[in-house]
DNA sequence: GCCTGGATTGTCT
DNA sequence: GACAATCCAGGCA
């Protein structure tokens, strides 16, 4: 073990700003592009958000704060993390302000540090495969790859003590992400409240 | 207290 | 392309 990645990468020890992250969440959701979110060994960066507001008919927090959302309620920067359909997780990370009931769902990642952690927590096919989106390329995929779960919801990813942490390693946002609507959504399904990197 | 449906994914046909 | 897996929050009686 420890082979995963080089020692003392200073460019990860940048947490994201607090501030960049209060706003509106179909705001701050493009801005999320390109940071790197980092846990433990492995990291990964962001190349696919989607947005959910406090008063969005598909969001956990259309119907006010429960034991399941109450950190999506917490102040910007908090980590929210679910069980979907009971078998995966799913990572946001909240903006806005405490109460606004605002987060950005991470969606894919395109991995950089500790690939063959991920690949090893991502099981046998993903050991044979290699490319990002086998690895991260959906919610439950990246959560399991970065071992990511309920553990971490409420965590705050804006800290650099934290093991789960937003950072900003320099890469700006694109000019022109990919827009479009959000996935397996049955209400406010015509919100364009999905971004992604383009093609390279 | 019971029932329904879901911000997904992997497998099978 | 279709469907099963699996847990629980929320709606409703």
């Amino acid at each position: 073990m420890g082979s995963d990645e080089p020692p003392g990468d200073r460019a990860l020890e940048r947490v994201v700003d607090r501030s960049e992250l209060v706003g509106d969440a179909p705001t701050v959701a493009p801005t999320l592009l390109g940071k790197t979110l980092v846990h433990g060994r492995c990291a990964g960066r962001i190349i696919e958000v989607e947005a959910y507001t406090g008063d969005d008919p598909a969001s956990h927090s259309r119907s006010g704060p429960t034991a399941r959302n109450a950190s999506m309620f917490e102040r910007e920067g908090t980590a929210y993390v679910y069980l979907s359909y009971g078998v995966h997780h799913c990572l946001n990370v909240v903006t806005g302000a405490r109460g606004d009931g605002q987060a950005v769902l991470i969606r894919a990642l395109e991995p950089l540090r500790g690939v063959g952690l991920m690949r090893r927590r991502r099981g046998p096919v993903a050991e044979r495969l290699v490319s990002s989106a086998v690895l991260c390329g959906g919610p439950g995929k990246l959560c399991q790859a970065l071992a990511v779960d309920l553990a971490h919801d409420g965590s705050d990813l804006c800290s650099p003590r934290s093991t789960l942490r937003l950072v900003d390693d320099g890469i700006p946002p694109p000019d022109l992400p990919i827009v479009g609507p959000r996935v397996g959504i049955s209400r406010a399904v015509e919100r364009p409240w999905r971004w992604r990197m383009p093609a390279q």
